[in-house]
DNA sequence: TCGCACTTTAACGTATACATTAAATTTCAC
DNA sequence: GTGAAATTTAATGTATACGTTAAAGTGCGA
């Protein structure tokens, strides 16, 4: 029960960054991180390892740990690489989990998502739409596209707090969840992989347009 | 020029790793590894953690770091991630790197292996198709697909000690390569993608029926 | 001999100390 | 006043010290 602090300082630097409480492009010394964190600056430079590796720091001599910021180049990538991952595992996942109850969680998230739309909470949609695309993946078994997703899902969840509110109401994207789920449940794993893409490349492209078109660098 | 101890570390940890010094399976405490590489712990342990994200080893507290070795379903999981990733890689190539310039590594890592597998040499052939490979991801310049692909790649190389010699002579395998590069020297994105999946496919079964076969787990 | 409580060991996780050196500041000649 | 050299500062990277605690070892009664 008792994690290190290590281990902490991860958690609460993510905190940190998710929140905002440290604004992309700030820079900060390793010991006053470990001052806010009450801990000395062992642990808080082993988390910063962890982090600058996940992409989310940059540890720069004498300059300090720079959160970084997220740019429209780097969602291109993330998002790119984020769509292969969700593809192989949607395909993956028709390909051999074929038990109603592994479903049970991606049916859920698709409600949830009609819910929050229903109650125009942009917010808790937000956070359904996450629960399928990470259900997904976890869906297809693959570990390290697990991982790997999940490092891609942090850097998305940094973006969308800009670019939640300026896109339209993704009100037909549940459509594609039900096609994507539907493919999975009966095994065609071509359709789960197909429908699922083009979900991906529709949202994509929405989004990049927004931030480019902003020539916003982001939280 | 001079490079940090933590850095030394990792790459001689990676060496030791790579070469089999440090086998799939076996453990070393911190203290051993520090005094092997001339330095304290606090640089090795720094080290460590940066491999064990990536994969290569694992952590267990009083158990020492244990390097880790890869299964039969690791490998699948590797080549599953590596196949979409390397796949995402030569479309975006073929869409974007027109340059004849670009080209010259690609064709020449070809010639490497037309060269190798005439002179029988499987060591040399094995370098120049990862030399194909890692330059494709290149050309895809997408720096996040880069530089998982690696790590994907460094597993690679750990189970080719082992496949090298035990798979078939890959005579028909730099026809796919040929295929690859100019599909995207025309620009045809799709051609570029299918023609790669399918020659990672095929490799993939191959590879994975011998790893099976064998019950192996690997350097 | 076996099993269990107790003691000892030693590996890790963290804190602290320290050497190095980039950056900032000051000094000083002109 | 200006610019370069010298000095000081301070943040990092590494070494070391130390407390905690899991694991190994020991002793003893049955």
């Amino acid at each position: 029960m008792t994690q290190s602090s290590s281990q902490r300082a991860i958690t609460q630097l993510r905190q940190l960054i998710f929140s905002g409480a440290l604004p992309a492009g700030s820079d900060h010394l390793e010991s006053e991180l470990a001052e806010r964190l009450n801990m000395s600056r062992t642990p808080v430079r082993e988390a910063a390892l962890m982090l600058e590796s996940q992409g989310l720091l940059e540890m720069r001599p004498r300059k300090g740990v720079r959160i970084l910021p997220v740019s429209a180049g780097d969602m291109r990538e993330i998002y790119e690489v984020l769509t292969e991952l969700e593809c192989l595992s949607a395909e993956r996942a028709a390909r051999h989990s074929v038990k109603e109850s592994d479903l049970a969680a991606l049916a859920r998230s698709i409600e949830d998502m009609d819910v929050a739309l229903r109650a125009g909470d942009l917010e808790q949609w937000a956070q359904a739409d996450e629960g399928f695309h990470s259900e997904l993946v976890r869906l297809g078994g693959n570990s390290r596209a697990i991982n790997i997703a999940g490092m891609m899902q942090d850097q998305v969840r940094r973006a969308r707090l800009v670019t939640l509110h300026m896109r339209p109401v993704p009100s037909q994207s549940n459509q594609d969840h039900r096609g994507v789920l539907e493919a999975i449940r009966r095994g065609d794993a071509e359709a789960a992989r197909s429908i699922h893409k083009n979900h991906r490349d529709v949202a994509q492209k929405l989004i990049l347009a927004l931030l480019e078109k902003h020539r916003l660098h982001l939280l």
